[in-house]
DNA sequence: GCATTTCTGAGGAACGTACCTCATTTTTTG
DNA sequence: CAAAAAATGAGGTACGTTCCTCAGAAATGC
């Protein structure tokens, strides 16, 4: 049998409202007492009963995920994924709230932050680009003592609890190594495509990159970043003049989340099958297109995996427990039309057994 | 606020003891009020609290993992991880005891499983070849009552609760992806080596490969497989042999766990660099190899996850709580040398701060 | 319609923890 | 050394559930 709260107070030869105050963190006891609770928890390796504890404090962890109100497919998966997350984990007393903010003004999303403490909220992740304003406004509801974890992106100058996503650096190695070896010896060109040069993980996704090429794989010439800002109208401008201007394009790297643009450019230009496509983020769109074979290679994470990570490291962060990090470590997943994951079922509502 | 079983008293116009007799089935109420009951906990949409109950209770889940007693380097990370994953979930009342069998006796897995139920199990986790005799044994458990799911190898006729593993055909696939890719053109021969073609996994896997290799890549030449039964020696021996009365020989796939045998023969031979050799775990020697670049790729799955995943499923069974399908879809992971996650912390022992 | 069986209700104890109050002891302060 | 302050103990109630007993009500058999 696990030992409880009696077993140590009569270890510790003290009254059980003492083990309480000291388990507790409450007032009133003496460093001597402290100590000798402490050791007593040690003797015994106690473990408190965090579902008793929860049950008894009537508590429920509020937190919220902010995300910005883009509709790409990707935000709106990861929308899903974790509205999922949330209503499974009413079970582990977790109440998820999604908030959005306008995508290109940080300032509201600074006053969204900053309105988080009164609202009884225990923790929030944040998936947004890293900015001044946002800076303060995290390091602000931080310094409240809600924990605020990044999301997809990560906010290395916010000070952040804990970042929830892939190492972008890694995810654009894999993404070289797959281009270089997939495309033999060459020579050729290779094309890459982003949203922006100013986001965090565009960055390190395209350094990535270029480390794998320009060692494994000097005869491939990787062009200059072409930047999208998320305008499929620009996407098409922008590739299709390289693509008119360069004459070996063998390979195209699109570092954001799979454009359902591209897809439509490759087919357009009979592209197809003549040249390697690598994009990230396994949305439903860019599943047809590994499919249809527009796309060769995808860099993903998993969705499911990232939003329930986010709510067990949100928990653990409002409870000051301690992370499981392989856990938390998210995979960078390499798909091909080969290991396409099947479709789950869609969510469909709790079957009648929940309660047997 | 969550309705308790007091509110569906209320509702449904009956006693709390008759909610708790309907809730846990217990005899003696009659169908009417049975379905009154029901009706108010639809109306309500109650979800019992498990955390609760189980305190109530003061149950914890004894399950078992019963894996065989080889000493190979992925079963024991296998046993490592479901060890790890187990301490971490006395935390949810589940104690997991680690069960081994001799790898070449079913007589004594199959007393082993039917030893299970006077003890006290709620489940159990099998990694086994599927003999009659372990169908047979699994089935007289399951009527007993004890959830018992497949690990890592399928058993696909005994009617087991769950397959917690991958799928070894679509791994086997990727792998000819992978591997038709890597050669590119060709044309070159293909070596196949696995433990033994008896083996659900590795037929599984085979099947997969010769689906990609004959449709997608005709110019390699896939040679038969060969058999190692597990022996160092006899993989020396074999894959040698074939080496030299095969005149071009571009790719090896070996379809069971990485073998450290193979990884010394390749640089016995200097072959290293020279041919694509792709494998499956990610065992710790094999994680040198790829660095050291005696193989070129892994296919894998987390065994974190997939003794997670293992824990969970059989709670849920132990529970007859439905499954989140989704997230107990184990991955198929590739692993190059530029994506080989960052090798976790060491578990180490508890911290301080757990209970804090 | 009366005995018998089957249902139902009321209540309590327990699980391990949190959190409250009040009384008592111990320590500190002047 | 007394008074004030600080530390501790004792005890209770609560959380949502399980599981038990016993009394009383309702349905059933003959």
């Amino acid at each position: 049998m696990r030992p409880t709260v009696t077993d140590i107070a009569r270890e510790a030869g003290v009254s059980l409202a003492t083990v309480d105050r000291v388990l507790n963190g409450r007032p009133g006891v003496r460093e001597k007492t402290i100590s000798a609770v402490n050791e007593a928890i040690a003797r015994l390796g106690y473990v408190r009963d965090l579902a008793a504890a929860n049950l008894a404090r009537g508590r429920s962890y509020k937190v919220a995920a902010i995300l910005p109100d883009t509709e790409s497919q990707f935000v709106q998966s990861l929308a899903d994924a974790l509205a999922t997350a949330g209503s499974l984990a009413v079970t582990s007393r977790i109440d998820l709230r999604l908030l959005r903010f306008p995508a290109e003004d940080p300032h509201q999303l600074a006053a969204l932050l900053a309105s988080l403490p009164h609202q009884g909220y225990v923790g929030a992740a944040l998936m947004a680009p890293e900015t001044p304003v946002v800076r303060d406004a995290v390091r602000l509801v931080r310094s409240k003592g809600i924990p605020v974890v990044a999301l997809v992106s990560n906010l290395p100058n916010a000070g952040c609890d804990h970042f929830v996503g892939i190492d972008n650096t890694a995810a654009g190695r894999t993404a070289g190594v797959l281009m270089g070896r997939f495309l033999g010896a060459g020579p050729g060109q290779i094309i890459v495509v982003g949203q922006s040069l100013l986001a965090r993980d565009m960055v390190d996704r395209r350094r990535g990159f270029d480390e794998v090429m320009l060692r494994d794989f000097p005869n491939l010439d990787v062009l200059p970043s072409l930047e999208t800002h998320g305008s499929s109208g620009t996407l098409r401008e922008v590739v299709t003049r390289r693509l008119a201007n360069s004459p070996n394009v063998i390979g195209i790297y699109s570092m954001g989340d799979g454009h359902r643009a591209l897809t439509q450019l490759i087919d357009d230009m009979k592209l197809s099958g003549r040249i390697t496509v690598i994009c990230h983020e396994l949305t439903p769109h860019v599943r047809t297109a590994l499919q249809q074979g527009q796309v060769t290679a995808v860099i993903t994470q998993n969705l499911g995996h990232l939003a329930r990570s986010t709510l067990r490291v949100l928990r653990a962060k409002a409870d000051n427990q301690p992370l499981d990090e392989s856990q938390e470590q998210i995979r960078i997943e390499i798909v091909l039309r080969e290991n396409l994951p099947i479709l789950p079922d869609p969510p469909g509502p709790t079957p009648d057994d929940q309660i047997a």
